[in-house]
DNA sequence: CGAAAATTTGACATGACTCAACTGGAGTGG
DNA sequence: CCACTCCAGTTGAGTCATGTCAAATTTTCG
């Protein structure tokens, strides 16, 4: 995949949301610089300032929080097509309690924040693009929330499942569980009853 | 309260995230209507188009979502300053899940889809606005979904009065209970062991 | 004051975790 | 190609966290 068709990508995404002229679509691309993470690879580590926000263009990601008992916490995955960033790190310019890792080798386009408040100041449509990204995510983590408030683990991942078919296939059933908030020995039992 | 001093009241909540003119101002707020609202009223019911985004001038109001149990799960809630609203009813124009109630006396502020479509095609400093307003939620509802995921009932609920210190003498406890995911004879049992 | 609702309490049941042992791949190096 | 290791997943036993139910008590409010 080179470069014009990574652009072309995204700019696809962003066409699903907003409408953007010629010149706004290049001075947005050129914004973006492409990083191919190999798996394994943190984007950010507890403790950093979150300095960009990914987009991912191939690949899959992740991020967590570690307790201090050492147990990982799934905050969000991301595959193709979607963002994955530390919202309040990234906003505040504050140190991230939670690390962003590669799950595969991937391909992502990054964004740092004075290139989008730039873009704001510059193009205000973009505002409005990051208001709908933003929105629509609401909506996500209000379901989520909903589920982890009113369900028990067995109908958390019955729901996880249905939400998201590609997920038994991409991310190991240790980080389901943990993206879930059950363990995984107790997700391996709720699996062999169903 | 009288109009003039409501007005005032929200746009204050503005001039904290965004600059705005006295035009801006004064458009904005011919934009908005204000409801009195009634202990136990319904500002939107199960089933029903949420037709509105509500900013709290004064009391309290509390979003919640009925399982097929009959057990309320407190979804959020919103004093002194706060939005409340479903967005993706909002949004997407589909009926409700959730029902809004006002716990005590209120006084709200409402503005309709239309209405706000209209105001980012006029005047775009207001998707700046939602932007803002909207990543700043997020960031919350993070917290919540990971205290939710990493850590037991009488963390959750230890977490929650130090967050919101005026929660605990506006909220009764079986709605802070389901707020946290737990039950109230649970509840009961964390805060006499504490 | 009296009725209804909220909270507390205790006994018991179930959900979910811990720990440790075992199984079964997926690399890795010889 | 085999033997080895390492890590994910499974299984079972025991334990702790949390839920359920029902009764007692306190608070709220008409």
């Amino acid at each position: 995949m080179n470069r014009k068709e990574i652009d072309a990508f995204i700019i696809a995404h962003l066409l699903k949301r907003i409408p953007i002229s010629a010149v706004e679509q290049e001075h947005f691309c050129s914004l973006l610089t492409v990083r191919k993470v190999l798996p394994r690879q943190y984007l950010l580590q507890e403790g950093d300032v979150c300095k960009y926000e990914f987009f991912v263009v191939k690949g899959f990601l992740r991020s967590f929080f570690i307790d201090d008992k050492g147990n990982q916490h799934t905050l969000n995955f991301a595959m193709e097509d979607w963002w994955i960033s530390d919202t309040k790190s990234f906003l505040r310019e504050t140190p991230s309690s939670i690390n962003i890792i590669a799950q595969e080798l991937s391909i992502v386009l990054q964004i740092d924040k004075k290139s989008i408040d730039q873009l704001y100041r510059d193009f205000p449509v973009f505002e409005r693009f990051w208001r709908i990204l933003n929105q629509n995510f609401n909506i996500a983590q209000n379901e989520r929330l909903l589920s982890a408030i009113s369900m028990d683990g067995a109908q958390r991942y019955r729901a996880m499942c249905k939400k998201y078919p590609a997920i038994e296939n991409r991310m190991p059933q240790k980080h389901i569980a943990s993206y879930l908030g059950i363990t995984p020995v107790f997700l391996s039992m709720i699996r062999r009853n169903s």
